[in-house]
DNA sequence: GAATTGTGAGCGCTCACAATT
DNA sequence: GAATTGTGAGCGCTCACAATT
């Protein structure tokens, strides 16, 4: 390795910069640059060539020089509503590190929930303020009204725990099917026969994925019905519809809740009828927010990793700009990332059968 | 205003530059570089001069050019055990936001909660990493040996919510005294006269202020004596303490606890023995963290407005780290910020007594 | 000699445009 | 002419060092 001298003048920099990569690929740092940024034309030969040199010297661009010479920052939108505090607090932990990291700003725009007219507003205002991506967290990304704004706006979307996939945005998600699944399995597993399953909002596709997941695991241990309650993902519903299961005989030995606060309200209802939750009732959620761990007994439930899925949408809402900037377009990706079970204090075998 | 006439082939910028404010100032931009970055062989007169300038121009340094050009970024450590997890990321929000637009890099350690063995060690971390700035939240600013660590290490300190100054560090907090007189005072004014109050963590500054501060407002209202119980800011001690203060008679008809998990628990034991909340016991909390807007009835809670707090204590930290780095010192600051009441369905007037 | 101020180059990238295929 | 690649300058700042008081 031949290293031109170099001036002390200025401490040594060991990263790698565009001029060693062009150097490498036997190119100009202005092709690198192009490559980099998912510019339209170059030759396949170079791009792969570039790529190569990029790959070997695990070069990654200086966000302070790319800023400082010009380059339209991104502007990245994240429209939030979504009731849950922490959940959400989890999303912007992750864009905004991951966004800083990029060199990208987050522009935020907060609505109320359930207020159709003023989410399309504040999808309005992102738009208007030149935003060139979203990230749009459940449920908000199964809003057409929303959804239509940006994609005529010709911004790219990515959506954060979708619960599914369609051909019009990229998503980043966990399997709430399999996670509903596994959860259940875990219940049946602890030796539970009558569960009892509190639904989610009512339309939402994770709710759905949520209770097909339940029903599935349901089905594998040949067991047909089982008592169900519609809530609708908050603590409220979760306390209306455990009384319902509650009250059902023979009563259920175990509930799970399609989110924590529901699973939360639950536990609640199960103190005031003076059962013990895990010993005369066991009591999951999903989600694993911050009242999981909060409340005695703290919640076993599921748990999606939200602040690196945050981060992937930040890295994929970032190269759909750069590539349609740049006259390229992708198509919408799946992302799945892995769940997990948090074993904690709400859930037990059953008690004996009196 | 004579501009030279400039090339076009560059957008405009709009923002000053450094070249902007030598020149209102007649100095070289090494000087307002000097200046700006709190650099000690200045004459007053020069420095005077440049920060008019400054001034008139709005002048802000563009962080790109600033870190492109090598200068050390500030490395500021964020060392959290707070067992809130709302609140934690309120902070975490704030402090990644601020310094990321002030283009610092913010190393976040975590360490368990009353592990004073890890706490130590993760302090640790942080000054063998190297970072030149360290912010403390509440209650890890008030471990001595951690705030020596950090000391010693001639690393400036900025505590978050410490609910005191002393003449260490500089901190960023409400006035928890007078946070926690407004409350009962707001429950006085409701007609409650024996109210029940839960204590936070022993021995915590915070904890103190807050009693205090109920004691207070009791003491202006003519109330001697008031049912008090100990807990330590987690929900379970919420339940132990919340059925001791309602076991007393005459029982008490509010419960102010000293933060928002212990009411949420007092909420919950009420609603075991057939209390209704507000009908026949209201409870309020304090910090507004997410459990307070999940259960129901709400919360009426104290807020503090964590994320901009968060913000200032880096503002705080960066600027002890320049002033240190240049020679300088500046004394500890004492910044206060505002709390509000926050009204929810949780309080009402008491019942009619029978 | 110490305190104070200035000079010239360079950080790593992308811009506008020119040159090449 | 269209596609592809390169050139030179410049973004706004701070570095090391030199020059001045």
């Amino acid at each position: 390795m031949s290293k031109t001298p170099q001036k002390n003048t200025r401490k040594q920099r060991h990263a790698a910069t565009i001029h060693d990569v062009a150097e490498r690929a036997g190119v100009s740092p202005m092709t690198v640059s192009r490559v980099v940024n998912g510019g339209k034309n170059v030759r396949e030969s170079t791009r792969a060539a570039v790529m190569a040199a990029v790959g070997d010297l695990h070069y990654a661009p200086n966000t302070a020089a790319r800023s400082l010479a010009g380059a339209e920052g991104a502007r990245v939108g994240l429209l939030y509503s979504n009731p849950s505090v922490s959940f959400m607090s989890e999303v912007l932990i992750g864009a905004l590190d991951e966004s800083s990291r990029q060199g990208a700003l987050l522009v935020l725009e907060k609505c109320a929930i359930g207020d159709a007219a003023g989410e399309l507003a504040a999808a309005r205002k992102l738009t208007a303020g030149g935003v060139t991506g979203v990230i749009l967290p459940s449920p908000l990304c199964e809003h057409p009204a929303i959804v239509a704004e940006f994609t005529q706006a010709g911004v790219p979307i990515v959506a954060i725990a979708a619960g599914f996939a369609n051909g019009e945005m990229s998503c980043v998600r966990i399997d709430d099917f399999k996670a509903a699944r596994d959860m259940t399995r875990y219940l049946l597993s602890l030796g539970h026969r009558r569960i009892g399953f509190i639904k989610g909002q009512q339309g939402t596709t994770s709710s759905n994925e949520r209770q097909r997941g339940f029903e599935a695991a349901l089905r594998e241990a040949g067991i047909g019905e089982a008592p169900m309650a519609q809530g609708c993902f908050n603590y409220r519903s979760g306390l209306e519809a455990a009384e319902k299961l509650l009250a059902q005989r023979p009563a259920p030995t175990a509930i799970f809740a399609s989110n924590d606060d529901m699973a939360a309200a639950t536990v609640s209802v199960a103190h005031r009828m003076g059962l013990d939750v895990p010993g005369d009732l066991s009591v999951v959620g999903f989600d694993d927010t911050a009242i999981a761990a909060t409340i005695w007994p703290e919640l076993t439930t599921i748990r999606q990793p939200i602040t690196d899925m945050a981060r992937v949408a930040i890295d994929l809402v970032l190269a759909s700009i750069r590539a349609r900037e740049a006259g390229g377009e992708a198509g919408p990706v799946d992302h799945l990332v892995l769940h997990s079970l948090i074993e904690r204090q709400s859930a037990a075998p059953p008690a004996m059968i009196a």
